[in-house]
DNA sequence: TATGTTTTCTACCGATCGATATGTAATACG
DNA sequence: CGTATTACATATCGATCGGTAGAAAACATA
């Protein structure tokens, strides 16, 4: 009952994680968000709670699309595979023209006041959690033979993490998705072979 | 002639290149800025034009300093020695426990308001301008037998960075020197050999 | 001591920040 | 229809943003 909101969620959604992804939590005003979201200030605050609430919303529904690929990737049955779909799909994922260059989970918030700290904190601790994921699969394929006994699949992770954030900051840089492939290319030339 | 001023210029630099580095450049107020300078805003003012201007001396001043070593790593003799002083001095830079954690080329300002796009600007071409020192130092190994002729020197120079500023991103995420140490070595197994 | 120059201080500027109070329009239910 | 409920729009809140006027204080030179 009541009168009927007159915009789409997830459309205001996506106009707000565009948003922050590409001006981050603490450059993305609220001017900026009504006027994307074509939505006024009350209206947004009664759909979406707050500012930061709104930023949780929109990542929650970036890591549901732009980063479902992660997940998937994990499914592939060698390790190397594993890596390579990752990495590749965090190029993509990077450069794909439609969203803003780079990565929303580093763009967002990487140095802040003291306001944003905690969604500074959500995103490393959102992260970590990746490295983690990848470090389990990484250790199943060790134990499975995949990967050689005596390498370190948390080293390992962290070392496709880094470069795969590395990426993420060319890519502001304005590097192509060509140029983001090459560096997935050498990196996979590091990986051991069982 | 004149009033002498009471406080030191470098001191005070250091105490604003440590706010930007930490906080970015959005990030930080000029409350921030006056409180740690230990000077009020006039002088501020005075001593250093405006915010931007003291962002970018600041900027300045960490290259001096913090970033020497960029340039001592590219006179080593041998390509692989370059490449391992740059990452081994990046990861130092990252986590040496006196300034903060991670990059001030990254953390200075990555995403933000159109008012900091000029800062921006200037970060992601001072990282280019690292690569393109970086990917010529190469071409002259290459030329000078250090490389094989088929690898692509540009293509290196990217791989290096990528990770080197994924390092900085595993940094401002609590990474340890020794993880950073981890991550520069599996990066050097992907190393071709002349 | 008198004067010019520079720095320091207190106080304040307009603009913008995130967030709301208040009243009206649009629906569902009785 | 009448009423409850919800979303809409206008107008504004106090706080903070970057930046400055204007006067007093500390020096060099005369």
């Amino acid at each position: 009952m009541g009168r009927p909101r007159e915009f789409d969620i997830d459309e205001a959604l996506d106009q707000a994680l565009d948003l922050f992804w590409r001006k981050g939590y603490e450059g993305t005003s609220l001017s900026d968000l009504t006027d994307a979201m074509g939505v006024t200030r009350p209206s947004l605050y009664a759909a979406f709670g707050n500012k930061e609430e709104l930023f949780r919303k929109a990542l929650d529904r970036y890591d549901d699309t732009c980063m479902a690929f992660t997940r998937s990737a994990l499914n592939e049955p060698t390790a190397r595979k594993v890596v390579d779909k990752l990495l590749h799909g965090f190029a993509d994922a990077q450069t794909d023209q439609v969203h803003p260059p780079g990565c929303m989970g580093v763009n967002g918030a990487l140095a802040c006041s003291e306001e944003a700290e905690p969604i500074k904190q959500e995103l490393a601790g959102r992260r970590v959690a990746g490295e983690i994921a990848l470090g389990r699969r990484l250790e199943d394929a060790r134990a499975a033979g995949d990967l050689p006994a005596d390498c370190s699949p948390a080293d390992l992770a962290r070392y496709v993490m880094t470069v795969a954030h590395g990426m993420a900051i060319q890519a502001s840089s304005g590097a192509s998705r060509e140029a983001l492939y090459a560096v997935v290319g050498m990196t996979l030339k590091a990986w051991p072979s069982a």
